[in-house]
DNA sequence: TGAGAAAATGTACGCGCGTACATTATTTGC
DNA sequence: GCAAATAATGTACGCGCGTACATTTTCTCA
């Protein structure tokens, strides 16, 4: 076809207002065009940090724009467990990015199915032990290492851990790191410093009345992610300790509210944007291979590193 | 048609597995089933709150799903106009919410056309003067008030005000309810402590440098958001500024960072999720109007109230 | 100028659903 | 038991595009 004709034609249809008809062109090419974001079921958005999504859809968003893809949210429903795999086939999206799973058993095996469609699908965030699936995660065990090895060499000993809920693998992770952290020093585990929040500065507010007591036996927290620590904070400053008698603080995920604090808080960076970027990116590969064999293609686990952030929060009290 | 028959169709139909292509289904009934959200353009999310969007979205989110609508995410690209009317030519969409829209040229003039068109469309947090489109807002000229109000009761006489930038209607409508508060008072308003930011909290640390050599002159400052307020209060740190030469502090949005940062903010609070909400009910409510006589229909322009929220940064310092 | 290649133009069909309407089977009321 | 009402079944078509292929026109090179 020669150029010239080409333009002949395209300046015909805009001669005429002609616009191609998005839903026919999909009908007839069999693709939506659509990349799916699962969302987790947060009431009104206020469990998982605003900072956490945002910085992940941008990071997808940002992937799916450059490649003509368009983003579709799709919320999970407040009881029950997401029907991945009617999404692929109802044709609502050609490819689908899981945000916030559970390891659950529903859900294991709504992605189990999912993988063995030859689905192009990635979950953020989330590894399910046993399994093999697409996943794109931050090495949250070194993460929660770098933490409590930090506040090590900072001269605290007795170091309690905030975690969040053990259906997330990155709860998980962070406690393999605190451990770990903790063994190289020589110190033995108290299981009496672990407690569970669900992520909200709420719970930890919370945690204050189960910590507070413990004070003075507790010269660090460290908390698995900056709501709750900051929430801690709070609440221990609620319940009357003085500012001379905090302990010192690591949250984690660096979010704005890190920098806000006061003190400043010490955290871990966790590169959110690029996690979407890369579960973006891979997902619209695995769109591009579609046509090979499905079951020899190899299953992604990435892991990208963590940053520590120090700050005052976690300075030796002494200096 | 007979329950009976219906159940037996169904019966079958899962016995089979199908599942309606939900292309095809757009393709026959010629409607997408999807609500387009358009995000401003924003370098990694960083500009706007991430509070703001999450808040917003999920209240869309919910009444989108709560009619079977799905959310498609388009992002405005750098440079450009965004071309709503195509959204609706291509039929991407059966109707938009517009995010973050300035009032420029282009942007008027898209929003003019789609307007024409008699489309479902809806904007949040902006006005066009002049122009009578479809909006979502906040009374932000009360808010502005409100928190002035606040101040000058608390004993604050010269009272800055770092704002936003003025392609932003809530940016106007704040400074307005500044001037008033001021004028009430019978205070004149000292246009040399009108000063500008972006929203970021970069923007409020830069702020300080202008700030910080009036302090003497200034007690108080308003800032057009949190971020902002907690930039300059870390600017003015920064500077040498001590907690008790510290002006008194008002912020708005009421963003979860209010209540993070020390001494708590002062904030004005917006309902972003109830603005979601309603955008979203009345653009599906246009949609089902669509047959009737288009001409006719009343814009709507909703104006939400706000609230103040007091904490201790805007407390006499006297107390 | 003529044969072959390249480009342009023309024609037909299917993607899977909704919709309309005609036909046949079943139920209802007297 | 018969006509009318109701339900079930069958048939046809179009939505607007991509794709394939046949046909015609234009270009190229000897």
């Amino acid at each position: 076809m020669k150029e010239e004709t080409r333009q002949r034609v395209l300046a015909a249809a805009r001669q005429v207002g002609y616009t191609p008809n998005a839903i026919a062109r999909s009908f007839a090419t069999r693709r939506s065009g659509h990349l799916g974001v699962v969302m987790p079921y947060v009431p009104k958005a206020r469990l998982f940090s605003a900072y956490y999504f945002s910085e992940i859809l941008s990071g997808i968003g940002s992937r799916a724009q450059a490649n003509k893809y368009d983003l579709l949210m799709l919320f999970r429903e407040p009881g029950g467990t997401m029907d991945y795999m009617n999404l692929f086939r109802s044709r609502k999206v050609d490819a689908c990015i899981i945000l916030g799973a559970k390891d659950e058993l529903g859900e294991r095996e709504a992605i189990r199915e999912l993988d063995q469609g030859g689905h192009p699908y990635c979950l953020i965030n989330q590894r399910f032990d046993g399994e093999n699936f697409h996943v794109v995660d931050a090495d949250h065990a070194e993460g929660g290492y770098r933490a409590v090895r930090h506040l090590l060499q900072a001269g605290y000993r007795r170091i309690a851990f905030l975690n969040g809920p053990d259906v997330y693998s990155n709860s998980r992770d962070r406690l393999a790191g605190y451990r770990r952290a903790l063994d190289e020093a020589g110190i033995t585990p108290d299981e009496s410093l672990l407690f569970e929040g669900n992520f909200s500065r709420k719970s930890g507010h919370a945690a204050a009345e189960f910590i507070a007591p413990l004070l003075p036996g507790i010269d660090a927290v460290f908390a698995a992610n900056d709501r709750m620590a900051i929430g801690l904070s709070q609440g221990l400053r609620a319940r009357g300790v003085k500012p001379e008698h905090m302990p010192a603080l690591v949250g984690y995920d660096d979010s704005d509210s890190a920098e806000m604090s006061d003190p400043p808080l010490t955290s871990v960076r966790v590169p959110f944007y690029q996690l979407g970027e890369l579960a973006a990116s891979h997902v619209l590969r695995l769109l591009e291979e579609q046509g090979g064999p499905a079951d020899r293609r190899e299953r992604m686990h990435l892991q990208l590193p963590t940053e520590l952030v120090v700050r005052a929060s976690s300075l030796n009290r002494t200096m």
